[in-house]
DNA sequence: TTGACAGGCAAGTGGCGACTTGCCTATAAA
DNA sequence: TTTATAGGCAAGTCGCCACTTGCCTGTCAA
C-alpha cells in the first residue's frame, strides 16, 4: 500500500493490462482475466502468473477482491495513483 | 518514452528519490546529486550508478538535461505523468 | 602543458522478480 | 459420493536490472 508496492505493481506491462482489462470490465474472475489476456492481448501467460500478478495489484491496492462461493471477483481501485500526482503535480490542463 | 519506459524508470526506488531532489531543487549537476542522495536521503550510491539513473529517467521524458562547459544539469520535467492519470482515471477531488 | 574536475563507456557480477511445475483445498454440479 | 471447476501454496529456474570496476573523453585552471 505504500510507494514500493504502487510502482512495483505498475512495472510490469502483463499487470498494467491486466488494469485496463479490469478497467474495461470490472469485476472479473481469475479465469475470465486470463480468458481475455490470450484472447485480446495476445498473452499467454499461465493461470498461476496471473494469480501471482493480481497478488501485486491487491498489495499496491489497485485491485480490490470480492469473494463469493467458489469465485473470485477483481475489482479495480484507481485512487492509489492519485499519491504519484500528489508527489509531483503537474499542470492540470 | 513510452509507457514502458516510464514505468521502468519510476519502478526504482532511487530514481524516485532523485526525481525529489530535482524537484526540490531544479537544475543540478549528477555530482550534486550524488551529494544530495548522501547527504539527505543517505544512500551511498557510485557515481556511475546514479549517471545510469539519470539516463534511464531522461529516456522516459522525466528528466530533461542542459549541457554548459564540463556541467550537465539536470531539470525535471512530470508532464509524462500526465499519461498515468489519463489511462486509469480517477476522480480529482 | 599539466593536473584536477565533470562526465561517459563497457564488461562483469549478484540478486530480485516473473514464470513454471506440481500438488493441495474448497465449492458446486452430476 | 464422485467429478469437474475455481483458486491457492511452495519450491525451483531463468533472465533482467542495479551496481561495481576500470578506463577513456572533454573542459578549465594553474
Amino acid at each position: 500500500m505504500d510507494a514500493a508496492d504502487l510502482f512495483k505493481a505498475l512495472s510490469d506491462p502483463t499487470r498494467r493490462t491486466i488494469l485496463d482489462e479490469l478497467q474495461q470490465s470490472d469485476g472479473q474472475t481469475l479465469f475470465e482475466i486470463c480468458g481475455r489476456l490470450i484472447m485480446k492481448h495476445g498473452l499467454s501467460s499461465s493461470r498461476q502468473a496471473i494469480s501471482q500478478h493480481l497478488a501485486v495489484l491487491e498489495e499496491a491496492g489497485l485491485v480490490r477482491t470480492r469473494r463469493e462461493g467458489r469465485y473470485k471477483f477483481h475489482h479495480l481501485d484507481t485512487s492509489p495513483l492519485r499519491s504519484i500526482v500528489d508527489r509531483w503535480p503537474f499542470d492540470k490542463e
